[in-house]
DNA sequence: TTTAGGG
DNA sequence: CCCTAAA
């Protein structure tokens, strides 16, 4: 499904080699100030001129030609398709004239070919036209440059045959695109469209698309093929309308990842729709929704001050909760990309369907609706519910491929293969656990960061601009994950991997003759335990959670240690020694890739501290030692006592051993003392 | 980068 | 679990 409409997004914008696309004709064509635009614009911006987009992505006025057959294929489409809402192409004189930087704010607002509209979107785009075509008229008039005349006028003419008719923007794209395609040879423009269609794939569903993230590639933004429409903006306040508090409330989550309490219909429908201008920062913010209509609304200022007057103005006194876009402000400052980057995440969590909220977290906010006050969400609980978010995400991205390379299974179905050895590895692997089904990973990219940049990042980078689209469709195609997983694995994570892979393998290997025995019988227990892992913790944990302790530099998810676990790490420790965590964490604990030397540090000391507390006398102390026992019940899995004392016994032993004996030696020893008592109690 | 220890 | 100093 995704694949499908980020295909259909793709082979579009594929084709941009060189297209028509309307663009506004400025007064005076060249040397028109940025006031003078924005003057247009907030008057009235809907006069047109045709531009030819070239393969580097400029705008180059159409000739007469040009314009002509673009006049003609729109005339022939348009006999041929039903007629519904106009679409308006206020694109922005992007860059032809070398300063983009600002201009291309106005860009990327020319329709979008998959609108659907309803009632209310054509309604409202009825009235928008009857209001604004006397002005078009006029400002025609004025507007009109010698030079431009002749394009504009006829494209006045396009564009009114449009507002009655057909988006036929689609349908000048289709007529043109054969030709492009031919056309089409520069390999940048190409990239260009990749880029974009990457973009787009993003912000597509949102209603406040976010193309000024593509200000650099604007100039192909400006064609027809550019799907981010003015209306759209305007059909979401119109849907605002028909939403109750909750959908509300849900959009404004989606918008701003985060919920509100807040009530207010009016507040909210301002602010969902301020985080979606914002996401657009167009000068369609010049419209405001009232009663249903759409009302020109007169602003003077610049686009991006007027981002910050709405901002402030639509703070309403009645708002307990923290400004969203306030905090957003300041968190991101104003530098462009983090801006970007933030309206790609607003779009993205747009891109779910509101439906999908719904079922969620409907008593979440039942919960929230029944106390009165909510307190300001902790950043960490946003950062979960991010990768709440995130996760389900990925989770349906895969819910389809989940079928796909299960041969790749191992015969020994506990012995998984390793994605990833660092907890921080690629920031995307897939994995497969036949046990109880499994699930795939996939690369997902954690909205929220904190601390400082991790490798997370750059990996990040690396895949995030290309690397998302392809993944995709590649798992889509049914390509094993586990190759995806080498292939991109191997690509951060250096040559560390081939040892891993087979981690059982190094235990015997490692292994004397005598602990070959112990071993396997060990193994056995351990697939045994893991089996029993598997059934309690791994089967859902690691495939939903792993991602998310590696990409994100979230806190980790509390994985509750399994008797497997534990067992592994006593284990470990009694063969490797105590303090050599990252070796056994290497070799003991391959296949638990999610804990990290240090999580194995500490569970040993957790456990050498249970022990302590309770063995000391061996059950002596009657209270202290039921007590310690209750109160491990608490905790997911009990600790069996053998392992405890054994743990004890491994310390004293190691303490002991450690300083007098050399420790290499001893370990072994010690291994196989712990084995024969692993098994025993096993 | 790993280990040890405090929080 | 997280964080950080120290090696």
């Amino acid at each position: 499904m995704v694949d499908g409409e980020k295909e259909s997004e793709e082979s579009d914008f594929g084709k941009a080699g060189v297209e028509f696309s309307m663009r506004t004709a400025v007064d005076g064509e060249k040397g028109t100030e940025e006031s003078d635009f924005r003057k247009i614009v907030a008057s009235d911006p809907v006069v047109y001129q045709l531009v030819r987009v070239e393969g580097d992505g400029r705008l180059v006025p159409a000739t007469d030609d040009e314009v002509m057959e673009v006049e003609h294929l729109l005339e022939e489409d348009k006999s041929g398709l039903a007629s519904d809402g106009d679409k308006k192409h206020f694109d922005g004189r992007v860059s032809n004239e070398g300063l983009p930087s600002k201009k291309s704010d106005f860009e990327g607002l020319s329709q979008s070919e998959n609108t659907e509209v309803d009632s209310q979107e054509l309604n409202a785009r009825l009235e928008y036209i009857e209001v604004m075509l006397p002005k078009v008229k006029q400002e025609e008039r004025l507007r009109m440059s010698p030079e431009s005349a002749n394009h504009s006028t006829k494209c006045m003419d396009v564009n009114h045959q449009t507002f009655d008719g057909r988006d036929e923007t689609q349908a000048c794209k289709d007529k043109l695109q054969p030709e492009n395609t031919s056309m089409e040879t520069a390999p940048s423009s190409m990239a260009l469209n990749d880029r974009q269609g990457v973009q787009l794939e993003s912000a597509e569903t949102c209603s406040g698309p976010t193309n000024q993230a593509v200000t650099s590639s604007s100039t192909v933004s400006g064609t027809c093929t550019s799907s981010m429409p003015d209306f759209s903006i305007l059909k979401g306040d119109i849907c605002l309308d028909n939403l109750s508090i909750r959908e509300l409330q849900e959009a404004f989550r989606a918008t701003f990842g985060r919920q509100t309490s807040v009530k207010d219909k009016l507040w909210l429908k301002r602010r969902i729709t301020m985080g979606l201008t914002n996401s657009c920062d167009v000068p369609t913010s010049n419209f405001v929704m009232k009663d249903n209509k759409i009302v020109l609304k007169e602003v003077k200022e610049e686009p991006s001050k007027l981002q910050k007057s709405k901002t402030e103005e639509s703070t309403l006194p009645t708002d307990q909760v923290t400004d969203p876009t306030n905090s957003n402000f300041q968190d991101l400052p104003t530098s462009p990309t983090n801006q970007t980057e933030d309206q790609q995440v607003a779009s993205k969590r747009l891109r779910k369907p509101l439906s999908e909220y719904d079922e969620k977290n409907e008593n979440l906010q039942m919960e929230q609706f029944a106390a009165k006050r909510v307190r300001k969400p902790t950043r960490r609980y946003i950062e979960e519910l991010s990768e709440f978010e995130t996760r389900e995400c990925s989770a349906r991205l895969l819910s389809s491929v989940k079928n796909s390379g299960h041969d790749q299974s191992s015969p020994k179905s506990r012995i998984r293969p390793v994605r990833d050895i660092g907890s921080r590895g690629p920031s995307f692997s897939t994995r497969q656990d036949s046990l109880g089904g499994f699930g795939i990973q996939v690369p997902y990219v954690s909205r929220v960061r904190r601390g400082r940049p991790r490798k997370n990042f750059v990996t990040l980078m690396n895949y995030h601009p290309g690397g998302i689209g392809p993944n995709l469709v590649k798992t889509a195609l049914g390509i094993p994950a586990l190759q995806q997983n080498s292939e991109g694995g191997s690509r951060v994570r250096k040559a560390r991997t081939p040892p891993m892979l087979i981690p059982q393998p190094n235990f015997v290997d490692e292994g004397e003759k005598r602990d070959a025995e112990t071993i396997y019988g060990d193994d056995e227990h351990d697939l045994g335990l893991e089996e029993f892992d598997a059934s309690g913790d791994n089967t859902d944990g690691n495939a939903n959670t792993e991602p998310a302790s590696k990409c994100g530099v979230r806190r980790k998810h509390h994985r509750a240690w399994t008797l497997g676990e534990v067992l592994k790490l006593v284990e470990g420790v009694a063969r490797y020694g105590a303090g050599r965590w990252s070796e056994i964490r290497r070799l003991a604990f391959a296949s638990y890739s999610y804990r990290t030397s240090v999580d194995l540090k500490d569970k040993w000391r957790n456990l050498l501290r249970a022990s302590l507390a309770q063995d000391p006398t061996d059950e002596g102390v009657g209270p202290l030692a039921t007590l310690a026992k209750n109160s491990r019940k608490h905790a997911s899995v009990p600790i069996p006592t053998p392992i405890l004392s054994r743990v004890r016994e491994l310390a004293e032993m190691n303490s002991q051993t450690c300083t007098e004996l050399g420790p290499s030696k001893i370990t072994g020893h010690g291994g196989r003392n712990v084995q024969e008592k692993g098994s025993g109690f096993l």
